[in-house]
DNA sequence: TCAAAAACGATCAAAATCAATCGCAAACGA
DNA sequence: TCGTTTGCGATTGATTTTGATCGTTTTTGA
């Protein structure tokens, strides 16, 4: 067996290969041997390596990055997870909502079913990071206020700190926060970190926050962590909440309510 | 069976699907076949997945966009007007901006079209309160920060005193600006006060502003002013537009560049 | 209404890709 | 120096994707 003769270390062949992927959106495995000298063997070690540090994504054939278009928004593909789940939730929430109020809406597939639910609802003031909850109310619906921020393409939402100065300067009533997972022991934690971060600010500035969130998402842990239990007011789940979860969450004073 | 050296992975195939029938609002299942060079039944099958996904409808004979539906109805009446004329325009327009710049997108049909062009410029920052113009690039295309403020529907812009709280943390190199009315003597006008106000911050933060018009414009005169002609670098227009107003226009130190 | 043409879905085989396993060589620590 | 660990390449059988074929369904036009 013959080898390079200064083969480049292994983080750094991995680091070679995230950045190709990142800036193409996309690789085969075949292209990433030809330019990196090794054997395929090793590229998919890699690939293997670098989607479980959650970098890429592997497809047949090679890898798509996470940050890419082609890497299905978490967020579409996910619309259809629980939908009927996700419906309920939506319309409890909805029935709390009062007339003249002004409510906050998050990203995610869950609040996006209570938008849907707005578009006759023409007394209300909608304030959203959603690009997607602004294009569902853009024609008919409350009043809508968008937080601005940098768009995060995978969930479609408006995040990181410039959104905090459109936040500051309003006051909503209630908030109604969907969440990637929600745990009892590390709190309520989503992917993105700039996600967690507008999520934090909204939570200071709401009346009340009210969770939505699927069964599905219990106990479930992501890398970002926003508020805490103490900051919810109200958890609107489904029928499937382990009864375990919702009576210890009583216990600490958070409402449940299962649709 | 032989296969293409380097096909596209899969789901990049996928979402060349996606846009082309995004874009044209249809597309045959032959005319996919041709230009990805596979074989229809993989196109079938992508379309299935696409349909699961809730990107597209199938149809006999091929599918249809179940995601362009409200850009066309809102947008159509205004944006076919002079169609031509503002996609030279916007050409034009595209052809200033360098590499890695920060640009700024107000709202309108000229502007949209330049934002169409964009869509493979990721080396770009795009600030815009165009709802549209965010749209457009949801998901591929600049990093793109959205103003934030109050949606104007007829406009579906962001608009009002919110958006100054995101434009005053963010500095662009040139701003790409669509009007409803200019006018020698009154200046730049549009039809509502808070889109008046959104422009003219924008017109100080930038480094260059680039008026885009097409000649229709010229001499209309709407009901909130915003900026003057001496905050504009340069005008964009087409070569309808009257000899006299450009003349008048470069004496008052105005470029003007007619497309 | 009927028949031809086009499009479709199901099925199968070829090709590409993948995962698992082995052995080799260099690096490492005692 | 010797045994161990680590990283790599090669091989092989399994899996996935793709293209072709064929019978069925839908569309189209007389």
């Amino acid at each position: 067996m013959i080898r390079e003769a200064h083969p480049a270390l292994a983080p750094q062949r991995r680091e070679k290969i995230r950045t190709m992927i990142r800036d193409g959106g996309v690789a085969r495995v075949e292209d990433l041997r030809k330019s990196l000298k090794v054997s395929v063997a090793t590229i998919r070690r890699d690939l293997e390596i670098l989607e479980e540090e959650g970098k890429v994504r592997r497809v047949h054939g090679g890898a798509v990055s996470t940050e890419s278009r082609l890497e299905e928004a978490v967020f579409e593909n996910k619309t259809h997870l629980s939908a009927p789940e996700k419906q309920r939730i939506a319309e409890a929430a909805y029935k709390l909502i009062e007339p003249d109020e002004a409510i906050y809406l998050n990203g995610g597939s869950t609040t996006l079913f209570l938008a849907r639910l707005l578009r006759e609802r023409s007394d209300l003031t909608l304030v959203t990071n959603s690009l997607q909850a602004a294009i569902e109310l853009a024609d008919s619906g409350p009043r809508v206020i968008l937080t601005g921020g940098e768009l995060r393409r995978i969930s479609q939402t408006m995040v990181g700190p410039l959104t905090s100065a459109v936040l500051e300067q309003v006051r909503v009533d209630k908030a109604f926060m969907g969440t990637m997972g929600m745990c009892l022991t590390n709190g309520l934690t989503t992917t993105d970190p700039n996600e967690a971060y507008s999520n934090d600010v909204v939570s200071k500035q709401a009346g009340k926050v009210i969770l939505l969130a699927d069964s599905n998402k219990a106990e479930k842990v992501c890398f970002a962590r926003f508020g805490d239990w103490n900051s919810v007011d109200l958890l609107i789940s489904d029928k499937k909440l382990p009864q375990n979860f919702t009576k210890l969450l009583r216990k600490r004073g958070v409402k449940v309510l299962l649709s």
